[in-house]
DNA sequence: GATGGAAGTTCCATTATGTGGATCTATGTT
DNA sequence: AACATAGATCCACATAATGGAACTTCCATC
């Protein structure tokens, strides 16, 4: 699915040392989306054998992977347990939450809470229009902010500086006819987003799907974050979507309110 | 919630050199279930300040924790990334999720999939009773084995030495009036649960909860899991439940054959 | 506003730990 | 049986982690 890996890019080692390389070589693992052999690791880390060898029984010994009896190396249950105690403890999504229930009431579409992270968001919170008895499938899910409502929002409310500097990172992978294929482009977008105070998803992502979505920003913690409507583009067309932008901006102006209050100032008061 | 902790009993570091203390760090914060101090996590984890201070530092920096403006560290968003890499590709829940959804078709109660992992139980995946809107709660969950219907049911498939093994690991927490407080009463009722094929959770981790639960057993891939049928002890009688229980090992037995077809044996088809 | 103390950060000589090329072993293929 | 491939192991070497101590910052108290 995720699978658009043209050539085994060497894995970029951060400057965390040991920890940076376990990451990488985790990362490679679970992202891989299916079991991965051993050389199938080294190839997409670049590192030695002998090394990676001895960071994956470490990560196995961890139970971060788990390794079948095929050799192969799987994600481990601990990270849903790690990943459960943080979800779980999220004062952020503890406090958006009504106001995403009342988004979605208004609505009758899915709403998404969706934080930045350099240049992905990450789906804290989903709340589902049709009641499935999943588990809300999204949650953790990364998807890149430069073709996403909540990503182009997020982005809007940094600092010009930041802003480049993240956008310079980014890939721009053509995800439809839709999707912004330069830096350029996207930042004349998130010009136009400041100016209006939210953002549309006009297919970029995915095809049929649209959303409108409003910026969260508490510098004081570092949180960049978004809420956002979505529904598909046969039901929910612009100008629908525009008339629910106001709802939107609305919802999160109360949690960026909501949670000021109740996560009170940082250090400084900065 | 968590809190059962007495004193800080210094983390037992495993043989994973850097990694292994890296983790054990990151385990102390995301376990805390509120943001740690600087010094707090030295305490519990006693180790000397500047090599706490070096791991603080590299696991924020790889995204595992953030620091606040108070200085304080919380999870970091890439848990939740990672873990749902890890969830959305577990091919075992995948298989199990159209039995679990029979049984809480027959049932009209909730029911849980959950997995072993030495001593404690991780749900991976829940099929609620009441519709709510949430996202299910309780998905990368770890409760303790000896007290869970999940627990007791995965526990009697283990072969006896591993049994012995891991209930030598355990400490009997009395949750309730009911919670077992020894490994011998644990391991006789497991033999009992050996012989029906079931094992029951009389409200042993909270008042008022009950529930059946089957084994499913894939020694072929390491796998100890469960299946169970969750109620309120007003609603949920025990009559009730062992009802249940021929329906529950059903679904058990269903899961444990369709996941040995569709994941084949393991190396050298033990 | 000075003083004391606690919490957090930085430094750096020491050495433990991770590194990675080479070698060995097991599996399964022609 | 010989070969090929993938994975595990080894070990001299150098890098990167260690941890005690010194330093800085913040805050409470007088």
């Amino acid at each position: 699915m995720d699978e658009i890996k043209t050539t085994d890019a060497e894995v970029e080692i951060a400057g965390t040392g040991t920890l940076g390389k376990a990451m990488a070589v985790l990362e490679a693992v679970v992202t891989a989306g299916s079991p991965q052999r051993f050389t199938d690791i080294v190839q997409s880390i670049g590192q030695p054998r002998g090394t990676v060898h001895r960071l994956l029984s470490h990560l196995v010994e961890e139970g971060l992977l788990v390794q079948g009896r095929d050799l192969s190396y799987e994600p481990g249950l601990r990270l849903l347990k790690l990943a459960y105690r943080s979800w779980s403890g999220n004062r952020f999504r503890d406090i958006a939450e009504p106001h995403l229930l009342r988004l979605h009431e208004l609505t009758g579409e899915t709403v998404h809470l969706g934080v930045l992270r350099e240049t992905e968001i990450i789906y804290v919170d989903k709340v589902e229009s049709r009641q499935t008895v999943r588990m809300s499938s999204q949650i953790g899910k990364a998807s890149p902010a430069y073709c996403t409502g909540i990503g182009k929002a997020a982005l809007s409310s940094l600092p010009q500086p930041e802003l480049d500097r993240i956008a310079a990172k980014m890939t721009f992978h053509p995800f439809t006819a839709h999707t912004h294929r330069s830096a350029a482009a996207l930042l004349a977008e998130i010009d136009e987003i400041r100016r209006e105070g939210h953002a549309f998803d006009r297919e970029e992502h995915e095809a049929e799907i649209c959303c409108v979505a409003a910026p969260i920003a508490i510098p004081e913690h570092d949180l960049v974050a978004g809420v956002s409507v979505t529904g598909p583009a046969y039901r929910v067309n612009m100008a629908q979507l525009a008339a629910w932008a106001d709802v939107v901006r609305g919802a999160a102006g109360k949690i960026e309110e909501e949670v000021r209050m109740r996560l009170g100032p940082g250090r400084n008061g900065r």
